[in-house]
DNA sequence: AATGAATGAGGGTTCATTCAT
DNA sequence: CATGAATGAACCCTCATTCAT
């Protein structure tokens, strides 16, 4: 990915928009707060005017970006009735916003801010896992959804679901996630329905 | 995961298991010569011997775990005749690997060590990939495998074993991997089985 | 030489003097960043914030004194009609400066910063042959300067200065050499003049 | 110059030798042990075999230079009875000396070995001086030189050779010196002789 | 609100030196 | 005699952070 941040919006924003791609492409550790100036157009100043620290950056980030993604969630996914439907919203969200975003996805998928926050967990192990156990839970209830442990379930369709993005991601798979929604919804749905 | 780097073994073996322990737990570039030092019981100079750098350091431990997998998919899992037994055996083999040796499995799953390989791909983005693809390839040569986008299948099966792993370093799971060898091959197995 | 750096001046400055005495005192690569901290009563991060590294550093005090020394030569040297003169006042600048700014005169005799430009020749062998070789080609021009290899006489001219720049500079002639410019010019003289 | 050492003599010479080609190249502080191995084709274990430390090699080294340096100015300057012969028989040998042997000579001239003797002198500051001093003032006892300030002839005479071969050994000057006796000898004398 | 000069702890790395083999 | 693994002080440089403007 190459880094197309700057020029527009407040200067917060552009900081935490640099910072974003910055922590994606070459990690948290791995960027520093000039890379930060250099990539947003900004000064040294303007980072520490609006952030207390790296980590407090880093921080804000991660919390903008996770309210995004549960908020997404809750409107493309959770909001569908049955089970078959929402892992099919799981689906299509996430392989859409991977075209639209693939900043924001890799940094759900990949980013795990150690420093940030006090557990190693991805956002898609913590939140995303929230997402899975209520399609696979109120799936099970249902009757819509087989009844195997709950966590194996979960992690066919996160698992699947993430592999594929990360395989987009690292230019493995070359053409846009968005025509293979229906098959990967089909497999997973496949290994889950009752 | 705590460090139980040891006192025993070569210099170079002993740097190598620490840098190992730590890269996995801090990340490559948030661990310092002087971890490694500590973490080892050895020397800077020792390292400097051994190693021409860090990032060489870094190199050749991937090469090193890398074989490893490799010999390992290639006895355990390909070794088998049809898919099914195959997905099975790879669960299995990277379920027991995840209780045995976790900084092992850790690695494989999550380092993507793109200071020390040209591209950005975990051992199981890269090498994995390959043990998936002779599975659904080989699969669906033979009519056991369902005639779906041969990326989607593999992303099922490395996707949902990656997961639980993740789940359970991560500390969500509390019991052995290995207890859930079965769910999760029959999970996997109806989902891409023809 | 002893150290007499200053507390005066821009930082910047005060690096660039330090940088001048240490590398004039004990080399360039026996001068550690810590010692030119400790001369110019700075910090690290200061001498990285003027400079890029060592070597720009010496870089730029590179030029500058030699911009100083082509200046020097052009208005109390060439600016002179005739060579009698010119290396009377060759002669006369360089004893006058040694006393005044020995480690000016240090560094533009001594000096040979191969890490700083591309060949090793000090500053007198490059920019000062150039002096040299004005007096000596305009001399023969006009017959005033005898007809031997041009190269021999800009030895003669820079090697007799020069040596007895170094004698002074060692402690080996103790008083001025201010008052050994008539006799310096004269024995020269003699050595070229038709 | 390019390196040419190694593969002859006796293990401690052939440390010496590189080590002489390595301080004259790349300077005494420039130069590391590990250097002088690769150079010399030996190990680290021979180097402090033969010798207690780096600053004791090349005290060593210096001494022998300046040994050969002293042998030869008895034999090919100081033999001479006249001022004039003494000071064609010095032209005439470091000239010859430069051709034959430029790193004995680089060292010579431009080695200031503050870390091995005491002061800052270069051989020919120092025992070159004696030399110098011995042909002007037995010349003026004589009647052969002229009554000027000894230091100033003595800076006439190795000023101008030293300078033309600094020019030689730098590629200024890319024809033999030993061509330029003759001219060299006779502007020296114009400048010294009654 | 914004700037960027200044600071110094800490990073990766080199190297003189020691010593067991 | 010769080797080279091991040591750690010291080197150059980066970077998070502070603060006067």
């Amino acid at each position: 990915m190459t880094n197309a941040t700057a020029d527009t919006g407040t200067v917060r924003d552009r900081i935490l928009a640099s910072a974003q791609h910055l922590f994606v492409d070459k990690g948290f550790h791995n960027t520093s707060i000039p890379d930060i100036v250099s990539a947003s157009g900004t000064s040294i100043g303007a980072v520490y005017h609006h952030f207390t620290s790296k980590d407090e950056l880093a921080h804000v980030l991660h919390r903008q970006l996770v309210d995004q993604f549960v908020v997404l969630s809750a409107t493309e996914v959770l909001a569908f009735p049955d089970a078959q439907s929402r892992v099919r919203g799981y689906v299509s969200m996430l392989f859409r916003l991977t075209e639209e975003d693939p900043y924001f996805v890799s940094y759900l998928i990949f980013a795990r801010p150690s420093s940030v926050v006090e557990d190693n967990l991805t956002v898609c192990s913590r939140e995303g896992l929230e997402v899975t156990r209520h399609i696979i839970v109120d799936g099970q209830r249902a009757g819509e959804v087989r009844d195997l442990d709950a966590r194996v379930l979960c992690g066919v369709i996160s698992g699947a679901i993430m592999r594929l993005i990360d395989l987009r991601l690292d230019g493995v798979i070359t053409e846009p996630l968005t025509g293979m929604v229906d098959d990967t919804a089909a497999a997973i749905w496949a290994s889950i329905s009752a």
